[in-house]
DNA sequence: AACCCGGGGAC
DNA sequence: GTCCCAGGGTT
């Protein structure tokens, strides 16, 4: 429990009602979120579409997230829906949105709350359990969903008390400092509304680069607003440099029309997805080389090169195409497409199929 | 604790 | 180009 001051209210109590009425007149309007207005009048999430959005955001922007997430909701209202789907199907609508592991866990938590009757669990070690859902998930649906008293610790509240408190611990060992601030400032009283309240700061007013202090709620608690730097928090500690990854890639279109396509593993890179056949990755690679190692003897020809950046990487790629009679390397994971846009494939595959064969990967135009 | 896993937007 | 985002899983 916070100390209290004369006035018998604790401190953290009066920055979460600053923020809380901040929030109130200043909150972004998201197709998942139950908006404070509407949670006074009684309104509450549906725990289903928090999760999902939860699961979807984590690491990815609200802006990648939104169109995602109206997709799943229409094509799968409920919990039982999803888990009645098939997998490849989840993985499809999933292409294009990142961190596919993501996607194979959405699916198995689905299967693992239908089988309990639809209802997820409303704690937060209850929530721990399942796949896909870490410390910050179970503590954003205890908080949100179901208006629990939850630390919920992002990346935006990681930067907004590490202002507040001008924290200098890098921040991978401040991890439990910064913790135990947010535990304390938690509110009785709606604690989902401050959860979302202070990641809608982190996302509107204490930003990673040139913060708007000046309307911030929480300008007068804050230390970094006087002593005037808080571009220089969070402290991170320099990451290594990674090597980049070379390879290419073979589009081989069959007469009919047909490419040849694989689907990768469920584990690494890429996990679970469609990809036309590559190379492995390199440090160093050269065109002979590269087309020495097609799947098979044909006319390979260089259509382009793709550079790709990840978080921690760069990867480029060759493109080559052949057209060939058939196309049919063993081996029980290939098949042939007629449709590529129908596959799910992740946007690095997408852009090595566009740059051998123009228009492939588009949609059909209705008509 | 460190590393792996995508894609995109802001600058 | 850089940084980092509503992180989780693995080692």
């Amino acid at each position: 429990m916070a100390p209290a001051d004369q006035t018998g209210k604790t401190i953290s109590d009066d920055t979460a009602s600053r923020l809380l009425a901040w929030y109130d007149v200043h909150h972004r309007e998201l197709p998942w979120r139950v908006t404070p207005r509407e949670h006074a009048r009684g309104a509450r999430p549906d725990p289903y579409r928090i999760w999902l959005s939860e699961v979807m955001l984590q690491q990815t922007t609200v802006e990648a997230v939104k169109s995602y997430f109206r997709a799943f909701v229409e094509k799968w209202p409920d919990v039982e829906a999803l888990a009645a789907a098939p997998t490849e199907d989840v993985m499809k609508a999933w292409a294009g949105l990142g961190y596919y592991s993501r996607a194979r866990n959405l699916k198995a938590c689905a299967d693992l709350v239908a089988a309990r009757g639809g209802r997820f669990p409303d704690t937060e070690v209850a929530l721990r359990d399942l796949p896909g859902i870490g410390a910050y998930t179970s503590a954003a649906i205890t908080a949100i969903a179901f208006d629990r008293p939850a630390a919920v610790v992002d990346g935006n509240v990681e930067r907004v008390i590490s202002r507040l408190f001008s924290i200098t611990t890098p921040l991978s060992e401040a991890k439990g400092e910064i913790r135990v601030h947010v535990e304390r400032m938690v509110p009785a009283t709606r604690p989902g509304d401050f959860a979302q309240a202070m990641m809608d700061l982190g996302a509107t007013i204490c930003t990673p680069r040139r913060p708007r202090c000046m309307l911030c709620p929480l300008r007068e608690d804050c230390s970094v607003v006087v002593s005037g730097d808080p571009e220089h928090f969070p402290v991170r500690l320099p990451k290594a440099d990674k090597p980049r990854r070379r390879g290419a890639a073979f589009v081989a279109v069959r007469g009919d029309g047909a490419i040849l396509l694989r689907k990768r593993p469920d584990k690494g890179l890429l996990g679970g997805m469609t990809e036309v056949p590559t190379t492995a990755w390199t440090a160093r690679i050269d065109g002979a080389t590269t087309e020495a190692a097609a799947p098979f003897p044909a006319n390979w020809r260089c259509e382009g090169q793709i550079a790709h950046v990840f978080t921690h990487f760069a990867l480029e790629l060759d493109v080559f195409r052949a057209e060939v009679d058939s196309a049919a390397p063993a081996g029980h994971f290939w098949s042939l497409a007629h449709e590529i846009s129908g596959e799910a494939l992740p946007t690095v595959m997408k852009k090595a199929i566009e740059a051998a064969i123009p228009g492939a990967t588009k949609k059909p135009r209705p008509h």
